[in-house]
RNA sequence: GGCCCGUUGGUCUAGUGGCUAUGACACGGGACUUUCUAUCCUGGGACAGGAGUUCGAUCCUCCUACGGGCUGCCA
């Protein structure tokens, strides 16, 4: 295997990191931790057009979170950087001119205008413009124009850019490491700017330039840039590269749940699941959308369920950490259909790690949203809590909801549920039971479930007609964890002051039937 | 429109030239239980269609359909 495994993760600072980028990265950084290989992070951030603030510090916010950790980027730093593009304008500028040197690429001085007024005509007539072998000759450009001519527009300093020479009939042939091999014929594509006309690169350009001189060994990348591949190998070509040339892997994309097309921001607001890692707001038109993380999601179960969303290690086992990610990832387990996303996956995935959860530390992750919401309470019981209601919640975040009376009074009942329950035939029973439950010293789980069952032999009653009664008067709700396990957490004093409340309460409520 | 990529239950998928086609999510039923969960058991449900190749095709080839991507001085 290849023992210098150096791989990147590329995303470009336009807005929030979508989730399908999100698995990019992980599995370009399970194929690095796979080989012992190196994880760098770059920021495409050449289109100076579409830059967002912010979303370079998202994006690095949200690969922190998943704790997904560049070995090498901006502000990181390594030896083959700079990590931004942006920051490398001199690099490629040199480049461009060898390959201009070279006589791969030339000068055209066509403007966007010119441009679109020929693709518009096309269109009129059903057909597609395309800048190459056929049309370049007529269009304005070194290789039409005389050299005087040339010279004279660079002269005045007329807005050029620079293209790639296409050969025609020419057919490339590249292997991907998930889709094996492709063909194209180099009719199919056209002369793609490398350098634009503010001097910043394209993406091709300043793609295949990184890849080489950061000696990237593998890219690794959605689908989307699979017709674009044609045209990196041809550069590779034209620098005299291509013995070096990366190898192609290309990952399907994710698509929406229903429907056509891959999932977008619409879906996340469509259907009201997240497709972002983080919460964002848009600092140019203010629209926000919210992310995993403060939808409650752990970065582990999102990363678990990403990951198999695409690939999968060929046994049964679903429910992985990272560490297992790593050791059994593999491109070649990687599946070439997109895949749908599919959310209740997603919150099954976060519910086993909730459930399989260490419950000291998830009472500690619960410590600091106790405390905004004003609860005291000691680290054990915050355990004991944990305990009791992890089986019954899918996100962190809806523990303290979920079971806010350990925390606060029980603020309604459940009155009708109630009503078939609370009879006047039984009323006397419940303070037998209620001066049975003070007798007891050790008010433990155990201890209060054998005196309950006792009283309940004794007085020939069913649970049926006595638990319900005590759940609604501890929780208000008929639905938690066991009374008796409610009855320990809470505590004698407690749980005696709720049920005396409660019978009040009650007595009051049904007679104003 | 052109080119490229893809297609196994509703969803994610395993799989081999010959099996009752795997597992998971979701859904139905049941067990457990004081309730809601969780858990366990259990049920229904798929090889897109058509031609070939072959003794035999889910698996190989071709065509069709459908889905996806690209078709910018965006990435």
């Amino acid at each position: 295997m290849n023992s210098t495994v150096r791989v990147r993760f590329a995303p470009s600072p336009t807005g929030p990191l979508h989730i399908g980028g999100v698995r990019t990265a992980l599995y370009t950084f399970l194929y690095a931790r796979k080989h012992q290989g190196t994880f760098i992070l770059r920021i495409e951030d050449t289109d100076q057009g579409r830059y967002v603030p912010g979303a370079e510090d998202y994006i690095k916010e949200a690969l922190d979170w998943l704790n997904i950790q560049p070995d090498e980027g901006p502000e990181i730093g390594g030896d083959l950087g700079p990590y931004r593009q942006s920051e490398r304008k001199a690099i490629y500028k040199k480049y461009a001119d060898e390959i201009i040197a070279k006589g791969n690429a030339y000068f055209a001085f066509d403007t966007p205008e010119d441009l679109g007024a020929l693709r518009k005509e096309a269109e009129a007539n059903k057909e597609n413009f395309k800048y190459d072998a056929s049309t370049r000759m007529s269009l304005k450009n070194s290789l039409s124009l005389s050299p005087d001519e040339v010279q004279n527009l660079m002269d005045q300093e007329a807005p050029y850019v620079i293209r790639l020479k296409v050969n025609p009939n020419e057919e490339v042939v590249f292997q991907d490491l998930v889709r094996e091999e492709v063909r194209w014929s180099t009719n199919e594509l056209d002369d793609k700017v490398l350098m634009k006309a503010d001097g910043m690169p394209t993406y091709h350009f300043a793609n295949i330039v990184d890849d080489h001189l950061m000696k990237v060994s593998h890219v690794i990348r959605g689908e989307e840039w699979l017709s674009s591949t044609p045209v990196h190998v041809l550069l590779y070509r034209a620098m005299g590269w291509e013995d070096t040339m990366p190898e192609f892997c290309h990952l399907p994309l994710i698509l929406k749940p229903v429907g056509k097309g891959k999932l977008s921001k619409r879906d996340g607001a469509k259907f009201g699941f997240p497709v972002f890692p983080l919460d964002w707001v848009d600092p140019k038109t203010g629209e926000e959308v919210t992310g995993f993380r403060e939808k409650g999601f752990e970065a582990e179960a999102l990363l678990n369920f990403l990951a198999l969303v695409g690939w999968n290690p060929g046994d049964n086992e679903e429910v992985m950490d990272i560490n297992t990610m790593i050791e059994k990832f593999s491109i070649d387990r990687v599946s070439k259909s997109g895949g749908r996303f599919d959310y209740d996956k997603a919150k099954w995935f976060n519910a086993q790690y909730v459930q399989q959860g260490d419950e000291e530390d998830l009472a500690t992750k619960l410590k600091p949203l106790a405390a905004q919401k004003g609860y005291e309470v000691s680290d054990d019981f915050l355990k004991g809590f944990v305990q009791l209601m992890k089986t019954r919640v899918t996100f962190v975040n809806e523990f303290l909801d979920e079971g806010y009376y350990f925390f606060e009074e029980v603020k309604a009942y459940d009155e009708k549920n109630l009503r078939k329950k609370w009879k006047e035939d039984k009323r006397a029973k419940f303070d037998l039971l209620y001066q049975r439950l003070d007798r007891i010293n050790n008010f433990t789980e155990e201890v209060v479930e054998t005196e309950v069952k006792a009283f309940l032999q004794e007085e020939e009653l069913g649970f049926g007609a006595v638990l319900p009664i005590l759940r609604i008067g501890l929780s208000g709700t008929l639905k938690g964890p066991s009374v008796f396990g409610m009855m320990e957490l809470l505590g004698k004093e407690k749980t005696l002051n709720r049920l005396k409340k409660a019978y009040a309460d009650f007595d009051k409520l049904l007679q104003n039937v």
